[in-house]
DNA sequence: CTAAATTTTGGGAGCGCTCCTAAAATCTCC
DNA sequence: GGAGATTTTAGGAGCGCTCCCAAAATTTAG
């Protein structure tokens, strides 16, 4: 069975090959009836016209392209990330754009990926998820290739470079004062790498709610995560000798490594120990004691994300849009409280 | 700053468009000398050849999609699904090829969606994330629309389809046998549901190694799972006053549920029921019991699909390969025996 | 009813590549 | 050195679409 093409379906039904492409895509000045005509040809035939051929002629792919860096990558096992993918996925479609997803899986992939990304003809534009120190170099390819690209995180360099974010630092600092507000006052971190701009605001967040009520920050209740669950409960078995009455740990993930370490050593959150995770996995209400945590909207974010990617592609916008997005303190067991949700901007 | 294209690459470099194709295409009957001379033109422009000119003339995209049905998509929180799709995004780049991704998050997006998925022009070839009743309309689809197709896990209609799997009912059935072997007697199960071929598969399997040792199946052992912890957790509510020694749970997800609710009804893992998982995610070792479970070949698994794919595609294979991975048993605390990791075919 | 304005349609050119064929260049061997 | 075999190269045709412009059909107005 041949491929049917414009050229055929302008046959059965009589007309021209322009007509039929006026058809599809939705061109006005094309007559009800002749409208109608090739419709129904089209529909009878099960036509679908060649992207490929659609992508040459009109210089659009309709298919944005998902990077996410070898740093990204590696925690890809953290739930945040395929939910965040998701919420990608699923706004791409409701526009008609295709997913393409580029996963670094080594720092040799990293080098032949890039122009595989980048090539012309291929993808509109780009999303990278990002933070990390390590990813300025697809950051700036990109930058250099002039792809249209939105930044998932804010970027170490972020003038010239259109991103999504939360308020880090803020978000950060609520949930620290709310343990504050609660009595803590050994109050320790498990922050993200320092490498990376969360785990430097979400440190930063911890350090201002502290300073703000007069609590000292002290160098040894903090302790670098990588955001894994090991990660977490290393790092945890570090600071218990040092007795902490509060812990904030900047990923759910951690958190529940903390949790573990926590129960281990034989304490009880929150009476011996309040907990505090970052993101609000759906994980994190599964456990025996329920962990308060700061809810991302990550279904909004990607959302938002492939929007302002397709202003960029469709309207040729250029100059830089930086979005950030609201977070929720979400107030469960782990911390001591028992109250309703509090909103901060 | 134009878009360079080949003839621009042949003017600089002094000879025509067809030898600058046959460099980049890397066809033998070039002179060495004029060889070197395109190469250097080509790194020095920075130069890649359009990728939809390319895929029109060629009819080849080198783009192969990645198709999560609804039924998937849901449970693409369990952290198996990202694990896969990161085996694919890897095998994919080994062998040059982009993998483009189909999340499909509701019922109404299916039906535009594949139409996208099989257009001409696009994709190269479709893997289909499957086991699931409702995934037969994808997979008709793309059947006849003649575009290769590997499915992930067994449909329900194997045949004329290629499709890689792990065999289910053995798995389940050394796992459970695995407890028998321990001493236990009433071993119940939390399956998946019943209508996926996982579900029904590591079932028999459960029941298979039962009748073997001569012990009865008791139906009330048995009950549906969703594969979510949640899920997990009720459904080892109902079965835990009918005294179990133990429990063969059908994902790792649902066994942290059960262990879940064990650990609040007071109850001692291994000592008081036995607990055995299958994936083999991270987080089974993360638990404080740590869970034994049924380890699949993810990255293998993902890696033979992609080849088997990029087999059909390349040499035109038309007769549906089936490939069976092995798994192992990995045994740690939660069986409550402290032997090596068996090996099954 | 006719001329002008407007709407609708058809076909050429072009998007940037690959593939094929034939011509040009080079090599082989007597 | 030259005929023939072989390697290398050039350029035309074509992939299937979009976009533009001009021609044809239709509508409107006088």
């Amino acid at each position: 069975m041949k491929n049917l093409t414009l050229e055929d379906i302008a046959e059965r039904a009589g007309v021209s090959r322009s007509t039929v492409s006026r058809v599809i895509n939705n061109q006005t000045s094309v007559s009800k009836r002749t409208h109608k005509r090739v419709m129904d040809v089209i529909e009878e035939t099960n036509f679908y016209p060649n992207a490929a051929a659609r992508t040459l002629a009109s210089q659009r792919s309709w298919t944005l392209g998902l990077v996410l860096p070898l740093s990204v990558s590696i925690f890809f096992t953290d739930p945040y990330y395929p939910n965040l993918t998701r919420g990608i996925a699923q706004a791409c479609n409701q526009n008609n754009y295709t997913l393409a997803l580029f996963l670094v899986g080594s720092k040799e992939e990293e080098e032949n990926m890039y122009p595989r990304i980048a090539r012309k003809g291929f993808l509109d534009g780009v999303m990278v998820q990002s933070g990390h120190h390590g990813d300025q170099g697809i950051i700036g390819t990109m930058l250099d290739m002039n792809i249209p690209m939105v930044v998932i995180g804010r970027p170490f360099r972020s003038d010239n470079v259109s991103y999504v974010d939360i308020d880090n630092v803020n978000s950060a600092y609520n949930a620290v004062s709310h343990l504050v507000r609660l009595g803590r006052r050994r109050i320790a971190t498990i922050t993200g790498p320092f490498d990376s701009t969360v785990g430097i605001d979400r440190l930063e967040g911890y350090r201002k709610a502290l300073v703000e009520r007069n609590l000292p920050y002290d160098p040894n209740l903090v302790v670098e995560g990588d955001f894994t669950e090991p990660g977490g409960y290393y790092a945890i078995q570090k600071i218990l000798p040092l007795k902490p009455d509060a812990i904030f740990a900047a990923s759910d993930v951690m958190a529940m490594g903390a949790m573990r370490a926590i129960n281990e050593a034989g304490m009880k959150i929150p009476d011996d120990i309040a907990l505090v995770g970052f993101d609000d996995l759906p994980l994190s209400s599964y456990s025996s004691v329920q962990l308060t945590t700061v809810r991302q909207p990550v279904v909004q974010s990607g959302i938002r994300v492939v929007e302002t990617l397709i202003d960029m592609i469709e309207n040729g916008n250029e100059k830089p849009i930086h979005t950030i997005m609201d977070t929720d303190l979400i107030i469960r067991n782990s911390c001591g409280a028992n109250q309703q949700m509090h909103n901060f901007k």
